[in-house]
DNA sequence: CCACTAAAGTGAAACTTTTCTCGATTATTT
DNA sequence: AAATAATCGAGAAAAGTTTCACTTTAGTGG
């Protein structure tokens, strides 16, 4: 079995199904049919069973999956049989209630560090992480073990901020700002763009007219 | 030209067009060839003009497209000649960041509405509004003309308020919460997942090492 | 222990999206 | 006025993703 090139949707899908795995588990459900996965999560069953071939044989023919099982084997796969610390540049609205996101600790990534240029948010607290300045982000990355930074400055501060992130050693990068910025090959990138999300919306409601 | 399907992507990525275009336009850059959008946005110039070609002929062959022109037809393409009212339900960390985004506002987009069912955040003030009871749901969306949602409420609540929604009369929604939640056929629903996207940055880091 | 049923795994087909290539058109230079 | 350069638009090709249909295997009931 060739692991060349997941799809990137197969990921997500991924994450997705490990999340409906754990409510299995907290049901008590013993094992799982690819079916079951697929209407729980709104795929078809093949898809279900596709996106788990890309990493082995999970599942015994005729019965289905034991769900603790295939939900260890999912958890290990996305990486998430370790703790993740990471780092947010900017405490404005955002980056706050990224930091308090209980989503993110659910899942073992734990905000270490968040950092701010602005004086007025330094020395606040969020959670029990105090903001600090933004010229200790090197400091807070090499000390903490950091590979994975959240961006969630203004626009113009994003390619700058993501610069200093790169240069610091960080491998992963959510960038929130609705900037499109750039980053070496070897530094991972995913954007999530909040007006972008509404304005797909607001494309296919206008479509529908 | 048949307008049958748009992929999802290129709708996301007129809307990156069109920001790329406003920021030409306060440098009053007049034309500009489809490979500059690709390398201003990180994309190929055939995929430029692929995307844009499913709305019609905007350029001149030899020349470009007129900056001022191509981002009319694109605010129209997504439905952004208009305004649109938004209705947030649950006024937690992250759905108060959601009020107050400012890049909300600049492509149009206006909370109109906050509404919780915890007494303690009902009366606060958010911005310009001031967060209310879920039982208003209805009465707002009538008398605001409210057709997109946002979504912040915990898992649990996830699908009994978008039900709400949908019953009041909502045609989209913005989902934040780590759930798979269903819509009817006519309503268009997105997810942004934090969780997922931080899981596909561990899933990279994972793999590589 | 054999027939039957359920469901995983898989190769091929269908479909979708992106990239390539090239003809057409416009502006510019000589 | 003709040659040249720039760049769009579109059909074809390539690549990627999802769905289909079938084969295989494990468990179950007679």
């Amino acid at each position: 079995m060739k692991v060349y090139k997941i799809p990137e949707a197969t990921v997500m899908r991924l994450s997705i199904y490990s999340r409906f795995l754990h409510q299995l588990l907290e049901d008590e459900v013993n094992t799982v049919a690819s079916g079951d996965i697929a209407s729980g999560v709104g795929v078809s069953s093949a898809q279900v069973r596709k996106d788990l071939a890309y990493f082995g044989e999970f599942g015994t023919r005729g019965v289905g999956y034991k769900v603790e099982e295939l939900y260890g084997h999912l958890m290990k796969i996305l990486g998430l049989d370790q703790n993740w610390n990471v780092i947010i540049i900017g405490a404005g609205k955002l980056g706050s209630a990224l930091a308090l996101y209980k989503g993110f600790e659910d899942r073992g990534f734990k905000v270490t560090s968040i950092l701010d240029v602005d004086n007025k948010r330094i020395m606040k607290q969020i959670g029990d992480v105090t903001v600090e300045s933004l010229d200790l982000l090197e400091e807070r990355v090499r000390e903490q073990g950091i590979k994975i930074g959240v961006v969630t400055v203004p626009a113009a501060a994003a390619q700058d901020v993501t610069d200093q992130l790169v240069a610091a050693g960080v491998k992963a990068i959510l960038n929130f700002s609705p900037r499109v910025i750039k980053v070496p090959n070897d530094v991972i990138l995913r954007n999530v763009d909040l007006s972008v999300n509404l304005e797909v919306l607001s494309f296919n409601l206008a479509l529908q007219k």
